[in-house]
DNA sequence: GCCAACGTTGGC
DNA sequence: GCCAACGTTGGC
C-alpha cells in the first residue's frame, strides 16, 4: 500500500464532505497538472491519502481518505459547465484523470502548516519546500506514520 | 528549442 | 489584496 497527500480547498471538498457519509466515495476531480495527474494514475485501491486543506483559514492536514477506485478519465474535463473543462483534451485520449476516495478518519486535531514544518520527519516533503505547487504527491510510510501519530 | 509573457497557486 | 514562485503558452 502506498501513501499520498492531496491538497484541496475545504470550501469545495474537504474532510467534512468525506466524513458526512463515510460509505460513499467522492470523485477527486479537477487536477490539471501533469505531474500531479501522473501521481493520481499511480494510485491503487486501498492507498491512503492525507487530505490537506489549503487556501482557507485553517491550513493543514485534516484527515485521511482511502482510494476506492483507481484512475479513470476525469469527466469534468469534457463538461462545458465545469470550471475544470479542458476543450483541448482529446475525447479518445483523455488528458486528465480522477480517482474516487472515501473517508477513513479525521486527525484528532488539524495539523497546521506550522506544526508540519516543526516535524523533523517531514523536512523532505515536497509540500514544505519553497514555492511548491504540486497538488498531489507521494508520502513515505515514515512521513505518513509521523503525521498520523 | 528558446524564452518572454501570462495565468495560477497558495501562504500571508 | 499582495506577491513570489512556478507551469504553460505561443511566437520566433
Amino acid at each position: 500500500m502506498a501513501f499520498w497527500l492531496a491538497k484541496t480547498e475545504p470550501a469545495e471538498c474537504g474532510i467534512d464532505d468525506f466524513a458526512r457519509d463515510p460509505a460513499t466515495a467522492i470523485a477527486w476531480v479537477g487536477v490539471r497538472n501533469y505531474q500531479a495527474r501522473n501521481y493520481l494514475r499511480a494510485m491503487a485501491v486501498g492507498d491512503e491519502v492525507l487530505v490537506y486543506h489549503s487556501s482557507c483559514k485553517l491550513i493543514g492536514v485534516a484527515g485521511i481518505v482511502r482510494v476506492t477506485r483507481a484512475a479513470y478519465p476525469d469527466p469534468s474535463q469534457f463538461d462545458p459547465a465545469s470550471p475544470y473543462v479542458d476543450p483541448k483534451s482529446p475525447p479518445d485520449a483523455p488528458r486528465w484523470s480522477a480517482v474516487d476516495m472515501a473517508f477513513v478518519a479525521r486527525l484528532p486535531q488539524l495539523l497546521t502548516l506550522d506544526a508540519l514544518r516543526a516535524m523533523p520527519a517531514l523536512a523532505q516533503m515536497p509540500l514544505l519546500q519553497r514555492g511548491n505547487r504540486l497538488s498531489v504527491m507521494p508520502v513515505t510510510a515514515e512521513e505518513f506514520a509521523a503525521i498520523r501519530s
